[in-house]
DNA sequence: AATTTTTCTTAACCCAGGTTAACTCGCTTA
DNA sequence: TAAGCGAGTTAACCTGGGTTAAGAAAAATT
């Protein structure tokens, strides 16, 4: 079960031994406390009503976030991709259900720290807290940047900001995710993609 | 220009004295930081393209938040009311431009506190970076509710959760700015008033 | 290579909400 | 008292996206 530095990618070990400055032992130390779950494509991390027990870094792989409403519909709020983040902090923080559903959407290779575990640790390494306050800071200003966005702009200039911004992302997701990302059908994705591809 | 304790709300009180747990001294001396200010109704608080420099208290009155685009539309994002604290995160934690609005919508009582000062009383009374970071998790919680209720609800159904939650808001913030927080035209909630009405 | 499954596109129809414009009602100001 | 203004409503028209259904293209499986 132990994880190996060779085993996490770069950034990961860039992100507490550049940018944290993290001593070697601080960082081998820490990283006893990460374990690594595989969740295969189409797979969940998490379902609404469970509660988010984990710190959850991508080393590998991309998932969605959605949320579903009373007639089935699912609305992604964001995708994550490799060096990201995932959770609900809210569910994390306050240890109660989230209303969120985070699903692979490649085969992904996750590395968890338990939240019993980063409160040991932050005690023993107060950095660590530092860290995942930076994270949840910037996060929370991403969230409002996305409220912002939704709230201002249509489907189309959201879609043309993200073929412009994030061209990477339709090498990856399927256009019918993409469209539950904009909250259109996948029909008027395409009604609009060749609107689009006209001029 | 100094502010009495008679002269702030009963909740700002509250906070700092039962829920925060100040002493009369720590009070007395975080109030002389905070000066008070006055926006008429319709007038600005933060216009885009401003640095928010303050954390502003409510002591009297409400506001909106929102974006233009670039047709000039007005997106609202929340009203808030006494005894919420409105500003930029973002802008006021890296100090850079804003690009949101927050308008009076009723004359406006405003206790302000300036970043300088805030780090000063920040390193004397380390309880009060407690306050505010315990402030900021809320408020960031709060963003990711909106962003989930924005996506995963109809205009319809954000009105009647608005209607059933807040009825108060219908007092005090007229219609056609109702419309510009669900995002659809006066003519239409107007509409979905008359539908609703029926049955 | 053939078959199945998934993904994407196209077309026809329909309707909710945008657009434009006119009108009512209540409140303020001259 | 009248004129002016802002807020809300109503109606007629129009358009963009939802709906349904079917077909094409690509990917996975046999």
């Amino acid at each position: 079960m132990e994880i190996y530095p060779s085993e996490v990618s770069a950034k990961f070990i860039d992100l507490f031994m550049n940018k944290m400055n993290f001593t070697e032992e601080e960082f081998t130390l820490i990283l006893s406390f990460f374990r690594r779950e595989y969740i295969p494509r189409k797979f969940f991390y998490l379902k609404a009503g469970q509660t988010a027990k984990y710190k959850a870094y991508i080393n590998k792989g991309s998932t969605r976030t959605f949320t579903t409403d009373e007639k089935g519909g699912e609305h992604i709020l964001y995708f994550s991709f490799e060096d990201w983040w995932i959770g609900d902090l809210e569910s994390f923080y306050n240890q109660q259900p989230t209303t969120l559903n985070i699903q692979a959407m490649e085969d992904c290779e996750l590395l968890l720290l338990h939240k019993n575990d980063l409160e040991k640790l932050g005690k023993q390494i107060p950095k660590l807290k530092t860290l995942f306050a930076e994270k949840e800071r910037k996060s929370s200003f991403a969230n409002m940047q996305r409220l912002k966005e939704v709230k201002t702009f249509s489907a189309e200039d959201r879609y043309l900001n993200l073929i412009n911004k994030h061209p990477e992302i339709f090498q990856r997701i399927p256009l019918q995710y993409i469209a539950m990302y904009l909250d259109i059908e996948p029909q008027s994705l395409s009604r609009m993609r060749k609107r689009l591809s006209c001029k």
